[in-house]
DNA sequence: TTAACATATTAAGATATTATAATATAATAA
DNA sequence: TTATTATATTATAATATCTTAATATGTTAA
């Protein structure tokens, strides 16, 4: 039984297993974003947001692209933005 | 934006996301198991068993039908199902 | 080079989760 | 009825996570 890989996994899931974080991914799995757009659809700190990108991108969910001021963000992990996608297609969210 | 929904699916994902859980929903989507199996299965206490059986319970992943002494136990929700076998494919995890 | 903007990191307190131990309940067997 | 087996609940201490505030960094414009 192969606990490291299990233990990865999960890792995976506990990444997108908060509303804010889900919803980053769920909306940058459909266009990228850059950090103030998403703190303005969002409504919360930019703290809080950047916070929660750290967790992404340590977790190989997203990858930021510096461009000038701002950094965009792109989903680089396909299996994250499929959870993401099938578990909030039914849900009404303006994307960011 | 339907922050109530999303925090449900977030809740959804965060009760799947730890090893031993994402280990007995993906064993039970294939196995009805009870409680004593998982134990001997995954090494860990009859305490922590049943408290990772209650969570993914109050969350409405599995449920337990008592046959006498023993409680055996199945997934109810098919998208929990479905999203612990996707991330588990390419594992080898003996089944509980 | 200084100011302003965009983003990231660190720190701290509040809250939640975890593992473990102890105790309780439910069903059957003796 | 008492003992045993199977499972559930409660309590608690250690650890992790979340939010918010404060501070730091990188980039461009003035």
């Amino acid at each position: 039984m192969d606990m490291e890989k299990l233990a990865d996994r999960a890792r995976l899931l506990k990444v997108l297993s908060h509303p804010y974080r889900l919803c980053i991914v769920r909306g940058l799995s459909k266009n990228k974003c850059n950090v103030t757009k998403m703190q303005e659809c969002l409504g919360i700190s930019q703290s809080a947001i950047s916070q929660h990108l750290a967790k992404l991108r340590e977790c190989g969910v997203i990858m930021g692209v510096r461009n000038g001021k701002e950094v965009c963000y792109e989903v680089v992990n396909p299996l994250a933005a499929e959870i993401a996608q099938t578990l909030t297609a039914d849900i009404e969210i303006h994307d960011i």
